[in-house]
DNA sequence: CCTTGTGTTCTCCG
DNA sequence: CCGGAGAACACAAG
């Protein structure tokens, strides 16, 4: 599932191959990233794109598309866009189709809360997990790396914010850098449909410590199973030995 | 049945 | 009674 990482790992990728470039005759003059969302800023409008669960957005140049099945990452009946761009195809594929696309003439980006590296926490009484998910309190943040963050910390996912320490408050915060720094590095996570805009699979999954891992040994204490529960309705993976 | 990002609706509480 | 926070639900489709 794209979430920032996978989206600024596309961004980097993009920013290198297609800017400068037309789209629909327009030049490309930056592509950015706001959470999860994509800004490609063109001379008078922006283009918007949002890979949901399953988007992939892929970049060919010339002549290097090849039609392939939904592992496939080219043509296939899951491609909703394919963007001409003067020195190839930018494809939109999306599977479950929660990702969407949209011209807009002006920027609104009201809905989201700062960046990471810009987080402070409010005061709340919302468990950490779902607060983590909350894209008005922190721009960004999934269901894997939520999950990953918090056993970074060594907090559970149930814990409210305004019972949460100073300490613990900034441990989260190293946290979060760390590990979507690490994520970044490491190109993402493919679990199942991610493919970055060559067409790749993410290497963070190995790295996973937590997210997938249910009744799997826990890789830190090695004594207790990782559990599984759901929280505000999302798959939550946590260590009851090693998260507090 | 499960999965998740996001938007909407519902409920609770001060 | 109102406003807002937070929880719950809805959506899609493999």
């Amino acid at each position: 599932m794209p979430e920032l990482p996978e989206v600024e790992t596309i961004r980097r990728d993009l920013s290198q191959r297609i800017i400068g470039k037309s789209i629909n005759k327009q030049k490309i003059k930056n592509i950015s990233r706001r959470g999860k969302l994509l800004i490609l800023k063109l001379p008078n409008k922006f283009l918007l794109i949002h890979l949901g669960m399953t988007g992939q957005l892929i970049y060919k140049s010339k002549n290097q598309i090849t039609v392939g099945g939904h592992e496939g990452p080219d043509i296939s009946k899951y491609t909703r866009k394919r963007w001409k761009i003067s020195s190839g195809d930018l494809l939109f594929n999306d599977a479950r189709k929660f990702g969407y696309y949209k011209y807009v003439k002006k920027l609104d980006l009201s809905k989201y809360g700062p960046e990471p590296e810009n987080f402070s926490f409010q005061k709340s009484q919302a468990k950490i997990k779902p607060y983590l998910l909350n894209q008005k309190n922190i721009a960004g943040i999934g269901n894997i790396y939520a999950d990953e963050i918090l056993f970074h910390a060594g907090i559970r996912p149930t814990r409210r914010i305004n019972k949460l320490s100073k300490k613990e408050k900034m441990k989260i915060k190293g946290s979060i850098k760390y590990i979507l720094s690490k994520a970044i590095e490491k190109r993402g996570t493919t679990f199942a449909d991610y493919r970055d805009a060559k067409g790749e699979r993410g290497n963070y999954k190995r790295y996973l410590k937590v997210y997938g891992r249910e009744d799997l040994l826990c890789k830190k204490c090695k004594l207790n199973n990782i559990k599984k529960i759901k929280l505000a309705g999302r798959g939550t993976h946590y260590c009851r030995l090693c998260q507090n």
